[in-house]
DNA sequence: TCAAAAGTGTTGACCTTACACCCATGT
DNA sequence: ACATGGGTGTAAGGTCAACACTTTTGA
């Protein structure tokens, strides 16, 4: 690939995917950040993403930045929103369509291994200096994960495939950042029913063991939220922009994150 | 500009944003299509919409392919979803960002306007087959329409200034395509503080005229959904993706409208 | 036997639905 | 005076929110 070798007659943006990575790790909400190594806005802390080839699908694109970036394939990824400022990037004219993903805390572990250099989770609460106008895409991320959190069960892509209901409860407790009654929260899962308990039991807590449960749906993403009302809405959920974005493999993905780590996006 | 006059090292996509226009007009709900004059797909349908210009915003690119091709802008328009499979046009890799548009019904007329040539309202329940992934395009809007007007009072932007309840009852009905208790619509109405009599009343009807209501908030866009519950769910409404984006003037389009009527895009 | 988390029911307030008749105006 | 759509109330059923104690296990 030679200098300019690509050419067209009007003026084209260069695309890119970027993604919002959460995690519930250590009781709290985290977002995976990495940190770029050239200019511009070299040193601050940047959305893992890139440009995307000429020969696949926008979604394809992020689930192969993110699984170079973490690892992780096989996870909960869904576009949200198309960024496309003329000067966001100093560079040149920069389209970037934004996803979110939710890494399962079971999944974690692998991510982490990709930690060793400049990949690190943040705390949600303590982000530092974002890169571009990545605050922004973030910002609205995080509000488009408290709205799904509210009206659909999504976030039960946080947890393992079983789970206890006490730690379905946390997950929506750390997102919503208020206490919930554990009585009502509980009924409000019976009455789904594709949340279910499998008849196995926790093991290894100091304390009366937990029944686990475990989502029926192929893709754990049901309408229907559990909450203090807001407002009067009542809501339909949008099942076409819910989906989980499968992959074949799922550690394969390790290998070319460690490579990746090296080299830099964006 | 000449050929090839614009050289990148990497290939890059051309970005377009396309726009359903919505309105309802003779008691249905209708969109607004081109008839597109060169291939790929000649003489099918296609939505409104053409590529950005290099210096302008994603929403200001919209609204402006609104106004060339309707004559309307100071309008509800809101970017829904991008799409960007690889041979979704056959000429060139093209990423679109698409978004919805509500034309009220007294400004339908600027548009009919531009129906002179090759511009069209269609009943939604009676659309001609599309161009490219266009009708993948137009049912996610709808989706996106039928779930706005569960939880937000975005409809209201298909009505003028000051409306009657009736008028609003029926957009409700019409989109959702079933009928809908007076009294208990009035009642969800008057539960919204952003929907107030005007205290003026309908004239020149052959019977009891009505009250005039109108929306306080600067946008009409409010959370808050009347209906039949779908399913559980509880609803917070996004209000970051919800905007109207304005721009100056209101009928300087339609010169404009006339002038692109000619010339065809995309 | 104690600590620690799991599990469970009831009530009042409010919202949703279903349903039928009188009212104000123009012709 | 009549035709036309405008406008209103009530009761039954369901959902939500608030609240505290007993159970099961491991240490």
């Amino acid at each position: 690939m030679t200098d300019k070798t690509y050419q067209y007659t009007h003026p084209h943006p260069a695309v890119t995917t970027d993604i919002v990575i959460f995690t519930v790790q250590d009781d709290s909400l985290k977002l995976l950040l990495i940190q770029r190594g050239v200019e511009p806005f070299k040193g601050q802390w940047a959305l893992p993403g890139g440009f995307i080839n000429m020969d696949e699908d926008l979604d394809h694109a992020a689930a192969r930045e993110l699984e170079e970036e973490t690892g992780v394939c096989d996870v909960y990824l869904e576009q949200f929103k198309t960024w496309g400022a003329p000067k966001r990037d100093p560079r040149e004219r920069v389209i970037t369509v934004a996803y979110f993903a939710i890494i399962p805390s079971d999944k974690i572990t692998l991510a982490a291994g990709s930690d060793a250099d400049n990949v690190q989770w943040f705390d949600y609460q303590k982000l530092p200096a974002l890169a571009f106008d990545h605050a922004d895409i973030v910002k609205q991320a995080h509000e488009t994960l408290v709205d799904k959190l509210k009206r659909t069960t999504v976030v039960i892509q946080f947890l393992p495939e079983e789970f206890t209901l006490t730690q379905l409860q946390r997950i929506h407790e750390i997102i919503l950042n208020e206490d919930i009654d554990k009585r009502n929260f509980r009924k409000w899962v019976e009455s789904l029913d594709y949340i279910q308990a499998t008849g196995k039991k926790e093991t290894g807590s100091a304390h009366r063991p937990a029944m686990l449960y475990t989502a029926t749906t192929p893709d754990n993403i049901q309408p229907a939220k559990w909450g203090k009302r807001e407002n009067k809405a009542v809501a339909k959920v949008d099942d076409e922009t819910r989906q989980v974005i499968h992959r074949q493999g799922y550690n394969e993905g390790l290998e070319a994150a460690m490579k990746q780590l090296k080299g830099l996006r964006k």
